[in-house]
RNA sequence: GGUCUCGUAGCUCAGCUGGAUAGAGCAACUGCCUUCUAAGCAGUAGGUCUUAGGUUCGAAUCCUAACGGGAUCACCA
């Protein structure tokens, strides 16, 4: 961070001193030098052969030797074609460690004064979290740690949707079916009963739907008569008339879900600073259709339905108000924003949803510019691709959905496994164990959830995800243990590594040159990682510097160091890894042990 | 059909604000535990970056088209 900051005004310098004339500071880059060629950072010099007026190689020797003789960090260069590789002397690594690794507040970015709000998990009350809603919830809580690390002030909220035809559905079959189980009666968690009637509903509809295509019925038909389909849809009725049994029943199912949601959230170690629920919400969003429609902006058709025409910008006209004056998904959403920035008065929106939705938000947001609210240049999807699995998209229907809790529990059992056969157990309390085979359970899913580009559609090998070896969660797990089992034996040897000196030092073994120097990459990471919403940045940056510092615990020895400024400079080091790889790991909502 | 999106090693993914001989992991093969945790490290093999054009000193990366996967286009949510 800092040896690159010097370069480049080294070389802004030495573009003045050399051509009269240089390209914008902020124009120039260097770029980490390929492992064949000597040097650390290159500077390419293709395209300012025009500038200096002489060729790349010339232009490239001269900048080198410049810099090699005016910057105390250039301690020496060589030139490739238009490639100009800098070695950077052992001193200015020493240096720029010492000056991280005594950062109090490393891994933290300077705090920006400004808000944002990530929604994220948003789950539907009738049945219970599966697969891809791990992925959301993951991305949504990374998300929100690395925005905070980027100096954020971050709220996370979840907006349940906890009314509809679907919830309905699964009171209608409980009443009909249920004879009064209860998650107490039946031992089975309350958003697994709930979400047991809703498959129940499914199955007699769908019988309903055979019996009248037999008596002759059209088959679309058939889907909109079928008796428990219209009875459900009464229900809804009688919901939103205010019935005491169907709200009752209602409050009663909701209750279930919600605690066994929250179960499931404190397992896989989520939270949320508000809860919004759309029993609330779904009235909202009325009054700004009138607005739109008194600024121009909406319209009317016959029959009373309010419309947007935004086939200026590319896309269709869009219903936001039914003709009978009731809402629809859209005219929600409108007023959702607006509540939630009267709440926070955000300057960021984050809303955390699968790409099924892309085109749905890239309405909402518009409407919202067009209605000139102040906070709609904050607004952003982060939009997540699916999560296949190797048998092709998961449906409910077949049976095929991957159920959270079981596939966490299923994590776990492995890592237990896993870890018994090493005999890593060994020496540890019951409680130790049980924390750690779900730390390795945990850290193996999220990580492996993470890995990828979130706007990605990803494919989920359960073979594959329980792999452990790699770049894996557990891989890095295991580096911190490593770590953490080297900072116990020095401070049994009264060691102390938190205030570094290396001024003893002058030169460096390469893999300890290379372990600072990906160190010093972590600040600009979290910053890309917060520009790009991208945990899958954090993600790969922990699995190199893991594999870096892997590299130099085998190349050398820290406690059969030369001397004893070596191997205390080798234990702070470690240290600082041991920190960078907690730290980095905690943004993906990963815990990282002291043994395994 | 319109719009959006993806196509990189046998498999899963990086790289994509253009730069050197395209990188990891898994799977396969070969080495390394009498020294700090071998869930580790080193190495071998594996690629016409879907195809065809174009822009450029330079293209996996940018543009166009084709082919192939996916999503979306309801007075559903």
């Amino acid at each position: 961070m800092y040896i690159q900051q010097d370069l480049l005004s080294h070389l802004h310098q030495a573009f003045l001193s050399l051509y009269q004339q240089a390209p914008e500071l902020s124009e120039l880059k260097l770029q980490p030098t390929r492992k064949e060629f000597e040097g650390s950072y290159t500077f390419v010099t293709f395209p300012y052969a025009r500038l200096s007026k002489k060729g790349p190689e010339q232009t490239g020797q001269e900048l080198g030797q410049y810099l090699k003789e005016h910057s105390e960090l250039v301690r020496d260069f060589n030139v490739v074609k238009g490639f100009l590789n800098l070695v950077i002397a052992d001193g200015a690594w020493l240096s720029t460690f010492q000056t991280l690794a005594t950062d109090a507040s490393w891994g933290q970015l300077p705090a920006r004064g400004s808000k944002v709000v990530v929604e994220y998990s948003s789950p539907n009350t009738n049945k219970p979290l599966h697969l891809g809603h791990l992925r959301n919830n993951f991305l949504g809580y990374s998300v929100s740690q690395i925005l905070k690390a980027c100096g954020y002030e971050v709220s996370m909220v979840n907006l349940v949707n906890d009314r509809g035809i679907h919830i309905c559905k699964s009171m209608l079959a409980y009443e009909k079916f249920g004879k009064g189980e209860t998650p107490q009666s039946s031992g089975i968690k309350g958003d697994h009963l709930v979400g047991k009637y809703y498959v129940e509903f499914d199955r007699h509809y769908r019988q309903q739907i055979e019996e009248l295509v037999g008596q002759g019925m059209d088959k679309e038909e058939a889907k909109t008569k079928a008796p428990l389909l219209l009875q459900a849809q009464e229900m809804l009725r009688q919901w939103e008339a205010g019935k005491p049994e169907v709200v009752n029943l209602w409050e009663t199912m909701n209750s279930w879900v919600y605690k066994g949601f929250e179960e499931t959230y404190t397992k896989i170690g989520v939270q949320f600073d508000k809860y919004y629920r759309e029993s609330e919400t779904y009235l909202l969003g009325k009054d700004i259709v009138e607005e739109g429609l008194e600024k121009g902006i909406f319209f009317k058709k016959e029959g009373g339905s309010v419309w947007i025409d935004l086939t200026a910008d590319g896309l269709d006209e869009k219903l936001v108000l039914r003709g009978d004056g009731t809402s629809v998904y859209i005219t929600q959403d409108m007023g959702t924003a607006d509540l939630k920035y009267k709440d926070f008065g955000m300057e960021k929106s984050l809303v955390v949803v699968g790409n099924e939705q892309d085109y749905h938000f890239k309405v909402l947001f518009l409407i919202l510019e067009k209605l000139g609210r102040p906070y709609a240049p904050g607004n952003y999807h982060l939009s997540y691709g699916m999560v296949d699995l190797p048998s092709g998209k998961m449906k409910s229907r077949e049976g095929t959905v991957v159920d959270a809790d079981d596939l966490v529990r299923e994590m776990e059992e492995t890592a237990e496994r896993y870890t018994r056969e090493l005999g890593k157990v060994d020496g540890m309390s019951p409680e130790e164990a049980g924390k750690l085979f779900e730390m390795l359970g945990l850290g193996a899913l999220k990580y492996y959830l993470l890995r990828v580009d979130p706007k990605k559609r990803m494919l989920f090998d359960p073979q594959e995800s329980i792999d452990f070896q790699g770049n894996t969660g557990p891989f890095i797990q295991y580096t911190h243990a490593r770590i953490a089992s080297l900072l116990r034996r020095a401070a049994d040897m009264g060691i102390g590594f938190q205030d570094v000196d290396v001024s003893a030092l002058t030169d460096l073994h390469p893999s300890e040159r290379e372990v600072i120097y990906q160190l010093s990459l972590y600040p600009e990471q979290i910053r890309t990682a917060g520009e790009a919403y991208a945990p899958s940045f954090i993600a790969q940056y922990v699995y190199d510097l893991a594999k870096e510092f892997n590299r130099f615990y085998t190349e050398v020895s820290v406690f059969n160091a030369e001397d004893s400024q070596r191997r205390d400079f080798r234990i702070a080091l470690s240290s600082a890894v041991g920190r960078t790889l907690r730290h980095g790991m905690s943004l993906l909502g990963i815990e990282v042990p002291e043994r395994m």
